[in-house]
DNA sequence: CCTTATAGTGTCATTTCGACACAAAATTAA
DNA sequence: TTAATTTTGTGTCGAAATGACACTATAAGG
């Protein structure tokens, strides 16, 4: 028998934090799943994540579990839903509040940490453990809420990206496709990129024009208020 | 001492539901509190909460607290955030699952199981107990961003409402002001309000027309997707 | 009875949105 | 090598939406 050294007058359950962590690969996005090794649901892929401990909140122990079991040292990982069905654990009642993280995904494909850890895109997802499915979906939801608000297409990019790639990116997390024209002026009168380097040629080339996005510009458009609409 | 029985190898957590409470007297946003009748923060104010049981999730947890302790059955109850600091119980480690809730607000006044639960307007807030005043600041900015995806006014007016009051509710939410005209026929393109009888003369009055609003034309709306601009 | 405040409606200029065509350079195929 | 194709960048133009604004009628208040 295992010693039960910490004792409550009224039951309480455990609480988890995982982590969904988002990556794009240039044409779609990626999941990364971790190789469970132990039961329940052993060799099955879940999302990284673990029991929050005493000393720390849900989003450092997301974070922490997040580079533990990855490598990874993301600054955006932020929590979305909490969920509590009483049986999504068959150990002991599990209470999860999920985390969605965007990552550039050139920063983790050097699988040292993460022996276990593989990027997954949606159309060959294996089956997932726990309600991680369930919340995959909802976490996809929030993302697209949230894509709406705020660019975080620049968290998911490379520091210098071209116009094509940012279009590829709206265009799989939305599910959508855009005019290329459109898209284009639509960016172009957010002012939040910089074009970095000269352009190949005079006037049009094939060569795409490399931007970065400009963190100073987008702090003060979010300051007056706006909305990205697509 | 007290029994001790429920035991555990790791420490968990308590997990508590509260549940941010929104009313509109037509006027102004008001949140309904209630005052704590023991320690610790006794005679503070605080929103309806309490401790989530082994047999249900942190929703129904939620809403069965907020009908024990107010007597409301709400349907509109939503999770929105979950507070995790460390040290925000002074009693052990409390986890709280935050919920907000739109009500009507004549279906409380009556506070036959309330006797200590009152409606406040932001401007005559009393000091809160825990870090409720920081979950109220959220529960305001989700309910801001909300209101533009979802007309969730229809379940803070009464069933039968003036457009008058209708750009009251939303001016309070998001603390603007909008005209009056540009207002009007924007909510009738929307085309998701039915008029209640007949206007009162032939063709402008000061008695404002009756509106109600039209759940079924809203569910038309909703599947073609849309955005409430404002 | 007169003044004031509020409710309803429509106009019009400006801006934005969305469909679309063209030219230049790189890639691919022949 | 040459021609066809793909990809990138840019501008136009009509339709639709936005936002500022004026007028009339009626109820309320003094």
């Amino acid at each position: 028998m295992e010693d039960l050294k910490y004792c409550y007058k009224y039951p309480h359950p455990a609480v988890t934090a995982d982590c969904v962590i988002f990556g794009f690969d240039g044409v779609s996005i990626k999941v990364l799943l971790i190789q469970r090794g132990i039961e329940p649901y052993k060799d099955r892929w879940a999302f990284p994540g673990g029991f929050v401990r005493m000393d720390e909140s849900v989003e450092e122990c997301a974070k922490r579990e997040l580079f533990e079991e990855t490598g990874l040292k993301s600054a955006s990982v932020e929590q979305f839903y909490t969920f509590s069905d009483v049986n999504r654990d068959p150990r002991e009642r599990v209470i999860t509040v999920a985390h969605y993280a965007l990552v550039k995904i050139s920063e983790v494909c050097g699988g040292d940490d993460a022996a276990r850890a593989q990027w997954f895109s949606f159309d060959e997802l294996p089956p997932l453990a726990f309600d991680h499915d369930r919340i995959l979906r909802v976490a996809l939801t929030k993302i697209k809420e949230r894509i709406c608000f705020e660019p975080i297409g620049f968290e998911l990019l490379p520091e210098v990206f071209t116009m094509p790639e940012l279009q590829n990116l709206y265009e799989a997390i939305l599910g959508v496709k855009f005019d290329r024209r459109n898209f284009y002026s639509k960016m172009r009168k957010l002012e939040i990129l910089t074009q970095v380097g000269e352009r190949p040629a005079g006037t049009s080339s094939r060569i795409p024009i490399l931007y970065r996005f400009n963190p100073t510009k987008y702090a003060e458009l979010k300051n007056r208020g706006f909305r990205l609409e697509f």
